[in-house]
DNA sequence: TACATCGTTCCAATTATTGGAACTATCGGA
DNA sequence: TCCGATAGTTCCAATAATTGGAACGATGTA
């Protein structure tokens, strides 16, 4: 392990969250730097481009690079623009917060989102992370690999209680997945935010695999079961039109089948 | 300079832009590694979090870091979601593609952007860059900056023509930007892309610091004298009410004074 | 089977990094 | 204005890390 790179870009991700000027101190104390190093790591990263030197009181800032790079990863998968409608719609014909997210390891990514007009409890942000066990999209993104339980939990690690009602025992969750993937949406009953629940459907490819979910954070309030299940249906359609719209081919013949159908191309089933 | 680090940013970059899953080979072939070293870099990246290896085929892509970050970025300034209404006014009121870019060094990197129903000449995407002296969002930008001829031309290079129309010499692009600080707007007229023309006024926040740029493309068939004058009016206005919303605080009584009471708080003005 | 390609590991030679010290600049208080 | 403290920057020898060739195993191909 390049442990100058490692350095670099723990400095560099630092920067970027700092949002601020931040002087060679600061990223001396804040990594355990000296000042020398500190001060020739920040001047690597202004000649590489990804960072930038006031010239008159020589902090530092981190440059528009990484905003740069992180617009063509979005615009690379092209999900968020192609996805925008089938949230839309569903926004409008449910009225709550939507999200579209991805996997990036144990987590989610939201990667897009539309605010609801209603009164929301907990606060999401586009570019913020979840642990994928504890929300419906992640669960939904989780249910789509179709992971056996050790799979699951070399992926995930232990289960960390977020509100007395997240799952913490792997069969459980793995239950809980199954269910999801036979149901085609996966629940998320308080499990990541006391007062919220949600409810997240996965997106499929051309290929027909899972590139995102599409999720819908609803007070528990607002969660009574028949409107649960009412909204339920409706991310289950709006994820599967979007699963269309990208290309996915899934022959099916009545809406039952949406979930199980998806099945076709995918790797492992547990034994 | 960390050439380790150096290195590794550029794999890193390089690895974002490719967009694919990349080899050890492919690595060591772009960068002129041996493999064992592309090996250790891309392995550092990985156990960093900023690439993401595939277990079966090996091959490496860089993860979502970029991105989360990116996100980070962008709604660490704010401005895309602060002056989304005022873009969209003016893209129903002009019907013109609608760009909102910020300065980044000697170029400009669209920030946001609202497509033109019309048809358009040319393409941009949200994280592109332009050199800032061929685009009228970069002219006001550096407009709004008062730099002296001199420091103009450190910060920008050389003066390439990139049609027929660029602006080469540094007194003329001097004068130019004089004149657009002057009106309130910056006009490109095929200085980057041929047939396309462009409608450029900076909005400035709180501290009166031009903090990004309001533009507009319009191909050059629709860029008629007097349509000009009304758009570049138009677009004059709404980046002095984006302004405002910003928290700028700017005197005014008459509209043909906008620009110039824009000077107040600003650092240089030339000889 | 033999061959080629590639990922990965290992290690000694090399090279770059490291951090203390010194120097300079800036700021604020006496 | 002087002094002391703080911080940015430069320098350099000791150190520790990187480097790339070689070797091995795995995979795929003729």
């Amino acid at each position: 392990m390049d442990s100058t790179l490692a350095k670099g870009l723990a400095v560099l991700d630092w920067l970027v969250r700092e949002q601020r000027e931040c002087r060679v101190v600061d990223v001396a104390e804040a990594h355990g730097l000296a000042r020398s190093n500190a001060h020739r790591t920040l001047q690597t990263l202004v000649q590489c481009g990804w960072a930038v030197q006031n010239a008159s009181s020589s902090g530092y800032r981190s440059s528009m690079r990484v905003f740069e790079l992180g617009a063509l990863v979005e615009g690379a998968t092209d999900l968020k623009a192609l996805l925008r409608t089938h949230l839309d719609g569903l926004a409008r014909a449910s009225g709550e917060t939507i999200h579209l997210a991805v996997l990036d390891g144990a987590e989610i990514i939201y990667v897009d989102k539309i605010d609801s007009p209603l009164p929301v409890v907990a606060y999401s942000r586009i570019g913020g992370r979840a642990p994928a066990y504890c929300v419906a999209t992640g669960k939904a993104l989780l249910a789509a690999l179709h992971l056996e339980p050790a799979a699951l939990l070399g992926l995930l690690g232990s289960l960390r209680a977020h509100t007395p009602n997240t799952i913490t025992n792997s069969k459980s969750l793995h239950a809980d997945l199954l269910r999801a993937h036979q149901r085609g949406w996966a629940e998320n009953r308080e499990e990541w935010r006391t007062g919220v629940c949600g409810l997240g459907a996965p997106v499929f490819n051309a290929r027909g695999e899972p590139v995102a979910a599409i999720g819908m954070s609803v007070p528990t309030i607002r969660f009574a079961k028949a409107r649960a299940r009412a909204l339920a249906l409706q991310i289950r359609a709006c994820a599967f039109e979007a699963s269309m719209s990208l290309g996915s081919r899934v022959l099916l013949t009545t809406e039952s089948k949406v979930s199980s159908t998806k099945l076709s191309t995918h790797h492992r089933r547990k034994s």
